[in-house]
DNA sequence: AATAGGTTCAACCGCGAGTGA
DNA sequence: ATCACTCGCGGTTGAACCTAT
């Protein structure tokens, strides 16, 4: 169902995203995170803009993402939300683990905003007197239910959603900070190493397009680093290194106060 | 079996917000 | 204050897939 491929004026791939281009940025991300959008494709060796490679992993290659059917309860919830926000794909979507933004815009046009129309015109019958309520119809009470669900809970359907409150809040939306984020959303297994910076990591890191060996390919939900360590482990021992760093637009400010506000969290 | 029309969903596009120089 | 840049969001598109005829 995929577009199929061309390439833009720039030499940029566009349409449908192979296997290998998605292994090639899976596993760049999973061990180097998402610094910085634009640059990374070049880093990760596929020839595709950043847009594209933040939306691909954020929409298919993340993490312990869904794919499939929705269940009755996740519908419910879209719709419920819906009614109360309008169109807040991305609002919607914190409330539904595991489900990305698009996957929920997508469920909604293709599904769900026919069944709302049918129960605004249902629920406009029943109001002008028309038609007698129809109890048997469990979409519109379960939908209800849902609303009032929602506001027992303080806006937090799923208990285990608690976390990303927990996450630490900051100052900037991009680079290190969102890459940690997204992270989060998978298992970070605490028996795992993180890696530590080698000579050759350097070099390779900065200088050269990411090929992944047969090993990178990290299983799902699985993060085998995080980035406060990462970094941390890099300023400690290779801070000649910091204006190579700027030249690429890492935060290095915000990163420093981040680290120095949570550094109980490593 | 062929095909026309409808449906689905991955991916693209444009825009606005945020940030730093 | 302004400009340049990145990121993220929401709307839209287009090709594959499905279904009815």
């Amino acid at each position: 169902m995929a577009r199929s491929s061309c390439y833009d004026k720039n030499g940029l791939k566009k349409g449908a995203w192979t296997e290998d281009e998605d292994n090639k940025l899976a596993a760049y991300i999973q061990r180097y995170g998402h610094w910085n959008w634009s640059l990374l494709p070049k880093f990760a060796g596929v020839s595709r803009s950043g847009k594209s490679c933040r939306l691909r992993w954020m929409n298919y290659l993340r993490p312990n993402l869904k794919h499939g059917n929705f269940t009755e309860e996740e519908d419910n919830v879209i719709v419920g939300l819906h009614n109360k926000i309008g169109n807040k794909w991305s609002t919607i979507a914190t409330k539904l683990p595991g489900r990305s933004d698009n996957e929920i815009k997508n469920r909604w046009n293709t599904h769900l905003k026919k069944r709302a129309l049918d129960d605004q015109t249902v629920s406009e019958s029943e109001h002008a007197g028309i038609l007698e309520p129809d109890h048997a119809n469990p979409k519109v009470y379960s939908v209800k239910e849902t609303y009032l669900k929602l506001q027992e809970d303080g806006g937090i359907l799923f208990p285990e959603l608690l976390y990303s409150d927990q996450l630490p809040s900051s100052p900037s939306s991009s680079g290190l900070f969102s890459c940690w984020s997204s992270g989060i959303e998978s298992t970070v297994s605490s028996d795992l190493t993180p890696q530590t910076f080698d000579d050759e990591m350097v070099g390779n890191f900065w200088t050269e397009p990411f090929i992944p060996d047969n090993d990178t390919i990290i299983p799902s939900g699985i993060n085998l680093w995080s980035p406060f360590n990462f970094v941390n482990d890099f300023i400690y021992q290779y801070s000649s290194c910091q204006d190579v760093l700027m030249t690429n637009e890492f935060p290095w400010t915000a990163y420093n106060t981040h680290v120095e506000d949570n550094s109980e969290i490593n």
